[in-house]
DNA sequence: AGCACGCCGACT
DNA sequence: GTCGGCGTGCTC
């Protein structure tokens, strides 16, 4: 018996073994093959009843990864995404962790943690190779390390991660009424064809989740499991909290930054039918439930969906139709402000559109555009926060940046300072006293200029450090806290804080912008809407709108009239105009007229070929003309910042729907140097 | 992805 | 004369 056994390498085809005689293996398990000189562990993909000479044994059986019936899956994600069913599957499975160990961080410097492990060496081994791989960020060499790492917490170089966010919140069930559309939008979903996908339209506050969750009680009722995904992390507790309390089943989590343990434990669950429900962010549109009846996508349009920075570049609601189809489920996508491509699909019928049309709760709040000065603060919201606050209102106020200063360029030659692994412009945090890489998170304390090597900088770009910071100068009275991705461990805190009264003003990234509902928060402000429009993309007035739509639809939950203040120096965007007025089709007819024009999606498909290396450029121009030969269009090719001093030379292809089925034509086989990513959502 | 092989620049 | 840079190619 010939075991066909895919592995973690980017672009190899699964590679042939013997199955030694009375080992007994499945499709679907985890194997450790030899290759070369390393033994690696893979995915069994195929099992070939013959005998073939000079193939190498399989050496360990492991455990059951994948049911053999969801292989075609992972499969068509890897072809999509031009890398091999191996490294797909590495990717996408958590690896079997069998402790439920937690996930630890050193609390010293780099440095100081390597001097550390050479003192431990002779004493106390075993610390001294789990600082190792800590420093090294090898996870899998952690593994079973438990006793080292508390020894090491014990001394105070580590300590265990809390999750990213508290999941304590409790919610009593509701009872609720359900509105004449929300019944509609039952019905016709009671009645939807198997493989059939809907997609859930109303602005903030209309009741989708209640449709979600009735949804949800109807598919457990009829023995399927019920997946629901979210764009962030963030928006998991309250989704959760809400799922966990209508449905009489144990609600499962599942996202990348879970401890190992726990994942593995909601991955094997669900393969083996313990679990039949569960809440993640896009890793767990792959969750391998035997008889999956319904995914819910709530705000469809949000990009998180689409795994941007890493292969295998994939699209989980294009995942979620895909499984719909071949498994009879049922996809429901929900969103305020969907991707104009979304939208087209529904309009043009391949999506079914349910309409939620009114809000259930407030009433729309009186929206200001004022201009954008030198003041982070404009008069206008500053007077406006002063009458809220006299109210006993609380305001949120909306930046799109976090971080003091979102950039710094050299005095003396202008460059912009970027991190010289990623690229990345490098952004100012006034509460670490340094320059941080965005993307890596590198920490530079005191940089200077690389082109010409001055240290004096010029700071600029205003973050929610920044506005939190101009809060307290201008109020120093009030109760200012900030909520981004830097303080988001605190988001169970600083949300009950909000709740109790004891946060006047709330400073937050497009965290805030969705899912919280405080009645007593009547004030928004936008600040520096500006720089969501900056974004040279195609998609830029698409974001805009979905940012500002969210943001304002915060203002006014409770019973209390909301007031919406945005600052910008182009009140006559359109994106602005309409997701003031809270008219989605206004601005998508706009919008649409726009990608037409420039035959951007949904009237044509992009595909962005990155060639990386030195020859970057001369492999870039070499493979143009191969390429207009299949696509209407090509642009480029143009210089990307390089990436750890690796030059980056960037194409983009715009074709019809087909075409990257003709580019695997010819991109196949793809060279290591080109990295390959359809539908990309950032293309600088 | 690793790891080896292979062909050109600065060192004891 | 070697050590070592990383470009190219292979691993069942």
């Amino acid at each position: 018996m010939i075991a066909r056994v895919a592995l973690p390498i980017p672009r190899a085809e699964p590679f042939d073994y013997q199955v030694p005689l009375g080992m007994s293996v499945e499709i679907g398990h985890r194997v450790r093959v030899p290759l070369g000189k390393r033994r690696l562990w893979g995915v069994v993909v195929e099992l070939v009843p013959e005998d073939r000479a000079g193939l190498l044994p399989l050496e360990e059986v492991g455990e059951a990864l994948v049911p053999a019936a969801a292989l075609p899956l992972f499969r068509q994600v890897a072809d999509g995404a031009f890398v091999s069913l191996g490294f797909a599957l590495h990717r996408l499975v958590p690896p079997p962790a069998r402790s439920r160990a937690r996930v630890y961080r050193l609390t010293v410097p780099p440095s100081r943690a390597q001097a550390l492990a050479e003192e431990l060496s002779p004493r106390a081994p075993a610390q001294a190779r789990a600082l190792r791989a800590l420093l090294a960020g090898d996870t899998r060499e952690l593994e079973g390390k438990g006793a080292a790492l508390s020894a090491l917490a014990q001394k105070g170089l580590v300590r265990p991660e809390a999750l990213p966010f508290s999941f304590s919140l409790r919610e009593p069930r509701r009872e609720v009424c359900l509105t004449p559309h929300q019944e509609e939008a039952l019905r016709r979903l009671a009645g939807a064809e198997p493989g059939q996908a809907f997609l859930l339209f109303g602005p903030p506050g209309a009741g989708k989740t209640v449709v979600f969750l009735r949804a949800a009680q109807a598919t457990l009722a009829a023995g399927r499991a019920v997946l629901f995904l979210e764009p962030e992390v963030s928006l998991l507790p309250q989704l959760w909290a809400r799922a966990a309390a209508a449905l009489d089943e144990e609600v499962a989590l599942y996202f990348g930054e879970l401890p190992p343990g726990e994942r593995w434990r909601v991955w094997d669950g669900a393969r083996a039918g313990r679990l039949r429900v569960a809440c993640g962010t896009r890793s767990a549109v792959f969750l391998p439930f035997p008889s999956l009846g319904l995914v819910v996508l709530d705000e469809e349009g949000e990009p998180a969906y689409k795994q941007e920075e890493m292969a295998p570049h994939y699209h989980a609601r294009q995942v979620a139709e895909f499984r719909a189809r071949r498994e009879g489920a049922v996809v429901l996508l929900g969103a305020a402000a969907p991707q104009v491509e979304t939208f087209y699909r529904a309009q043009q019928g391949s999506l079914e559109l349910l309409s939620l049309p009114e809000r259930v709760a407030g009433t729309p709040p009186q929206v200001q555009v004022v201009p954008q000065g030198e003041e982070v603060l404009s008069p206008e919201l500053q007077a406006a926060l002063d009458r809220h606050l006299a109210r006993g209102g609380q305001a949120l106020l909306f930046i799109n940046r976090r971080g003091f200063f979102t950039g710094a360029a050299c005095r003396s030659c202008g460059t912009l300072l970027r991190c010289p692994g990623c690229g990345v412009p490098l952004v100012f945090h006034l509460p670490r006293q340094a320059f941080l890489c965005h993307v890596c998170g590198r920490a530079f304390p005191r940089p200077s200029c690389p082109t010409c090597g001055g240290d004096g900088l010029r700071l600029f770009g205003l973050g929610s450090q920044r506005v939190e910071f101009e809060v307290q100068r201008l109020f120093p009275s009030l109760s200012v806290a900030r909520l981004d991705t830097d303080t988001a461990r605190q988001r169970g805190e600083i949300l009950a804080a909000l709740a109790r009264g004891e946060i006047d003003v709330l400073v937050g990234t497009q965290m805030v912008g969705k899912g919280l509902d405080f009645p007593r928060i009547t004030l928004v402000g936008v600040i520096d809407a500006d720089a969501l429009l900056a974004i040279p993309d195609f998609r830029t007035g698409e974001r805009a709108f979905q940012l500002l739509l969210a943001a304002a639809g915060r203002a006014g939950r409770g019973p209390w009239p909301g007031e919406v203040i945005v600052q910008t120096n182009q009140p006559q965007h359109y994106a602005i105009q309409h997701a003031l007025a809270g008219d989605y089709l206004a601005f998508y007819e706009q919008e649409l007229t726009f990608r037409q024009a420039l035959s951007y999606p949904p009237f044509s498909r992009l595909v962005q070929l990155v060639a990386v290396g030195k020859r970057a450029r001369e492999r870039a121009e070499a493979l143009l003309p191969r390429l207009e030969k299949l696509a209407a269009e090509v642009l480029g090719p143009s210089e990307l910042y390089p990436r750890g001093g690796v030059p980056r030379w960037q194409l983009v292809v715009k074709g019809d729907q087909e075409v990257v089925a003709r580019l695997r034509e010819v991109l196949l086989p793809l060279p290591p140097w080109l990295q390959v990513n359809p539908d990309p959502y950032h293309l600088l």
